[in-house]
DNA sequence: TAAATTGTTACTGGTCCTGTGACAATTGAG
DNA sequence: CTCAATTGTCACAGGACCAGTAACAATTTA
């Protein structure tokens, strides 16, 4: 697969903060709202806050808040903070070496092919931001 | 992942297969040229042979043969008949239903950027042939 | 009839992802 | 200061998918 649930969980939690910007929402509250388990949210949004894209703050009051505004929130940057993977890789475990040389250049001549595939979708996803999605999906934003 | 090493397999085999047309080739003998297991050939090779890139003989001096000219057979058509998933994709398992209406529409969002993204790859890889393949890795056509 | 070959199935091991629980570290309230 | 709430992180089990391999029936030709 391309992309795993983390990055839909990753887009959901940002819609939640994002909805209402005036608290710091709780892996709880926002487990109330998309029904994740509050651990996951903290492990991907924990990510997101490595990237500097929310703020999270712990203790009493504590949580999560968005850390710019929506319309500066990058598609592409949420992705790259949750997955590691390339979107469009080639698993070239074997190198065929001298030994077979078809599959050593046909695997070459792939990746090059696929990270100019990654490359375009890279930049599709630059066009599009949190504020994009939030008014598709018709979430008020705060 | 998105294209898995069935497709850089499916496209060693067919170089192979395209390098020398004269007689069929059995798996036995593309192994030897590219140090995957003959099982796993018949395998990749018995799905191409569903789409009809390839013709498959039984038998004694039987074996594998392009069922048309490497400029006709476009890097769209090999990827479609040995990969099930999409290259783009997304796991919505969790349909979400009424209970949480914020996943069901985001996964929604998603589902019709990937497949968007997903419509733009295969146009892309509609235009590189096999024959194109062969020029970039140099592999002499007969 | 026998040998060679494809087509298909099953099994094993490995990797990745999800879901979940647990707990230390941190922070604010009283 | 003490305690409760919260994040950050780790560990574990279960499942899905894939690669590699072996085995065997079906098919075809010599």
């Amino acid at each position: 697969m391309s992309a795993s649930t983390k990055l839909s969980t990753a887009v959901q939690a940002l819609c939640v903060l994002a909805a209402n910007r005036d608290c710091p929402h709780s892996s709880e509250s926002i487990s109330r709202e998309t029904g994740i388990h509050p651990s996951r949210i903290r492990g991907i949004l924990a990510m997101l806050s490595r990237e500097g894209l929310v703020l999270s703050t712990r203790g009493l009051s504590g949580g999560f808040a968005l850390a710019r505004e929506p319309h500066t929130i990058h598609l592409q940057e949420i992705y790259c903070a949750v997955e590691e993977r390339k979107a469009f890789h080639l698993d070239v475990t074997r190198a065929g070496g001298t030994k077979y040389p078809l599959p050593a250049r046909v695997n070459g001549w792939f990746l090059d092919l696929f990270s100019d595939i990654q490359i375009q979708i890279e930049e599709r996803m630059r066009t599009i931001t949190l504020a994009d999605v939030l008014r598709h999906i018709h979430v008020p934003q705060s």
